[in-house]
DNA sequence: AGGAGCTACACGAG
DNA sequence: CTCGTGTAGCTCCT
């Protein structure tokens, strides 16, 4: 019996020690699984702080790009003056720009979307043409030839010669010498001497392909303004067919509003390229204009929520606006770092994956304020993406490519300097921060 | 043509 | 931080 009873405590005794073994295992395991979860609670604070930090670091960034308002001031009420000037010189003085009777002030400064100076501004001078052919040139449908029907109308004399053509290259021509005759008769009125010197206002050297006059204003004590005259023909008429595709807005703005757009009239700008060689039915590629939809880009800028609150007093605020301010000025930056390289990437190619981005995610929510860092997060992916592909469409015309001029080089070296800011949480804003 | 009233934004006061 | 105010630009109205 006794051998028995001692038998039975060792197994009992055996047990016993078995069970601890178990909890003991037991309380490993858990405290192995509570320091995972210790380790990836510290994660998630450090993921946490960091994304804490990179949206601080892009609302500083932010405010330092806000214009100041004495600087805005100053600078409207210069270039404003600069512009009735020049208005008031086309209606009396010529001729054939005397029809230009709006101003249409286009670009980031009139979208609100101006970052760090008012120093850039961009204005178009509309003229009417009334029954005109406009015949697309080549193939992406960018590119107009225009002609103009029987009738009177003072821009017959732009004209070629046995065609209904309007040259772009001379009528922008023309124009560039009336802005200078302004811009001389500015500089001979007598200064008194109790007046403000007037702004030193020089014309400059027209760029290639470009279609405007750009002025330059220099103040003492204020920073050099351009101001960018843009002549070009408005037309009061269903948008080219090329136009078709285009303005994906539906889910976004609504099919009412994307109506409403192509009621509108479209604009076309002198831009041309290359020398005067025959290059397609007889029309010279100097002769040929440019699609611009400069107006419905204002507008939707200006009512840019898939609720029509979105961004007014009562309603939510929306980062859309924000994330292609920091876009814009990342691509300042990459550019100040490396002219040469990116020359041919500019603001427009960012407003354009904006609004890309916008069609594609159309929610308010999909942009809220508190979302700021993300959002741009994805707007960058997306910029990245047209670059390696080196595809970005026309907001407006589809067959556009944007990027077509562009080399395959840049595009794939920007977009991976991107990448490398984007992975590297933006050093390049630290850097210019103070 | 000019001005009233609006929006979008900057900015200073509390 | 929120609120009121100022400024420029725009639309609509007379």
């Amino acid at each position: 019996m006794k051998k028995q009873d001692a038998q039975k405590k060792k197994d009992e005794e055996r047990m016993k020690k078995q069970d601890a073994q178990k909890k003991k295992e037991e309380e490993k395991m858990k405290k192995q699984d509570a320091q995972i979860k210790k380790e990836e609670e510290t994660m998630k604070k450090q993921d946490a702080k960091k994304k804490k930090e990179e949206e601080r670091l892009l609302r500083t960034t932010l405010n330092a790009l806000r214009i100041k308002m004495k600087d805005k001031a100053k600078a409207a009420a210069v270039i404003n003056d600069l512009i009735s000037d020049i208005m008031e010189h086309l209606k009396k003085n010529t001729v054939c720009f005397k029809d230009v009777q709006q101003k249409l002030g286009t670009g980031s400064y009139y979208e609100n979307l101006k970052i760090a100076d008012p120093d850039e501004f961009d204005v178009m001078m509309p003229m009417r043409v009334d029954r005109a052919e406009i015949k697309p040139f080549k193939e992406d449908g960018a590119f107009y030839s225009v002609g103009l029907k029987r009738g009177k109308n003072p821009l017959k004399r732009f004209q070629q010669e046995g065609s209904s053509h309007l040259s772009a290259s001379e009528m922008l021509q023309d124009f560039r010498e009336e802005v200078k005759k302004c811009v001389k008769k500015l500089k001979s009125v007598e200064v008194l001497p109790d007046v403000e010197v007037p702004p030193d206002v020089e014309v400059i050297r027209k760029k290639r392909a470009c279609p405007a006059v750009t002025l330059l204003i220099r103040q003492k004590e204020l920073v050099e303004l351009s101001l960018d005259v843009v002549l070009c023909l408005e037309v009061k008429s269903t948008w080219p067919s090329f136009t078709q595709g285009g303005l994906k807005v539906e889910r976004w703005l609504g099919g009412k509003a994307k109506q409403q757009f192509k009621y509108l009239p479209f604009y076309l700008v002198p831009k041309y390229k290359g020398c005067g060689t025959v290059v397609c039915d007889g029309v010279r590629a100097k002769d040929v204009w440019r699609l611009s939809f400069s107006h419905v880009e204002k507008a939707i800028m200006k009512n840019h929520g898939s609720k029509k609150t979105c961004c007014e007093a009562g309603g939510a605020k929306c980062c859309r606006k924000d994330c292609l301010k920091l876009l814009k000025h990342l691509l300042h930056l990459l550019k100040d770092q490396d002219q040469k390289s990116f020359e041919k990437i500019c603001s427009y190619h960012a407003k354009t994956t904006l609004l890309h981005a916008c069609c594609s995610r159309v929610d308010d929510s999909d942009w809220e304020d508190s979302r700021l860092a993300e959002c741009f997060r994805g707007l960058l992916e997306d910029f990245e993406g047209h670059l390696t592909e080196q595809k970005l469409t026309n907001f407006f015309i589809p067959a556009h490519n944007l990027l077509s001029d562009v080399s395959r080089k840049s595009c794939t070296s920007l977009a991976s300097r991107i990448r490398e800011q984007r992975e590297r949480g933006f050093p390049i804003f630290m850097e210019n921060e103070k």
